[in-house]
DNA sequence: ATTCTTACA
DNA sequence: TGTAAGTA
């Protein structure tokens, strides 16, 4: 198990340092373990607590009532995921886009952008999309409600994050997998933009200066990979997301 | 260099 | 929520 000290959790989470020990002192809404000289140990599991606090707060709820809501979700927590898949499926049969995206803004509050697209969403959206009947329609129901949250968290996470990134699909057509991946993105950190369209090419030339992700959703082909490390060669700083 | 606690604004 | 001090 990976650890992060506390200026790294800080850095990682938008939250000052003397912030994060304050919550634990006086609401104990964290308990990281403890190395033997003392500092904190945070783990991925104490970095998602943290982003949960971050959106309780950021939804208008005082620091001092948080522990309860958090402790208050952990009974609803204990069914696993596929059960919350099963209520996401029965969930979009009432085909209620007004309930739809109410019940994302709730999974939001209660999972990390890793965890919501990885274990829940991207799941019933395979299932969905195996089916070619009704399931299509819901589908795209669902699709329109997801590229719509998405839109709304990476631009709430706009206002703290400190770098700049540009998403660009690199031959996947998934567009909304794409908005999703630009939600996971500002979970790092990022202030990301993204180009809408896939892309045949990325063209970082186009881009100089600036931080460019690509996605392609699935292993580089040999000739992507060659194409990257030409692409490096000449400078161009170009990531690729989800390796 | 960073983090720790405690006291305090 | 943040600063300052003195430690480890």
């Amino acid at each position: 198990m990976a650890f992060y000290s506390i200026g790294e959790v800080a850095e990682r989470c938008g939250i000052n340092p003397v912030t994060l020990r304050a919550w634990q002192r006086r609401y104990g809404l964290l308990k990281p373990q403890r190395s033997e000289g003392g500092h904190r140990q945070f783990d991925e599991s104490d970095i998602q607590r943290i982003m949960e606090i971050k959106r309780w707060i950021e939804s208008g709820v005082s620091v001092s009532k948080v522990k309860a809501l958090l402790d208050e979700n952990v009974v609803t927590d204990v069914p696993g995921w596929r059960s919350i898949q099963e209520e996401m499926m029965s969930m979009l049969r009432q085909v209620n886009p007004a309930r739809l995206r109410a019940a994302l803004v709730e999974l939001g509050r209660q999972h990390s952008s890793e965890q919501l697209i990885d274990e829940i969403i991207m799941p019933v959206r395979l299932r969905l999309a195996r089916d070619h009947n009704t399931a299509r329609v819901i589908l795209s129901l669902l699709d329109g409600a997801l590229i719509d949250y998405a839109v709304l968290r990476i631009a709430a996470a706009r206002k703290d994050a400190v770098k700049d990134a540009l998403l660009v699909s690199w031959g996947n057509d998934d567009r909304t997998r794409l908005w999703l991946e630009a939600w996971r993105l500002t979970g790092q950190g990022w202030r990301v933009d993204v180009l809408a369209e896939p892309l045949d090419s990325p063209h970082p030339e186009f881009f100089p200066g600036q931080h460019l992700f690509v996605w392609t959703g699935r292993a580089l082909t040999q000739r992507q990979t060659q194409q990257l490390a030409h692409w490096r060669e000449q400078g161009f700083t170009v990531a690729i997301h989800g390796e």
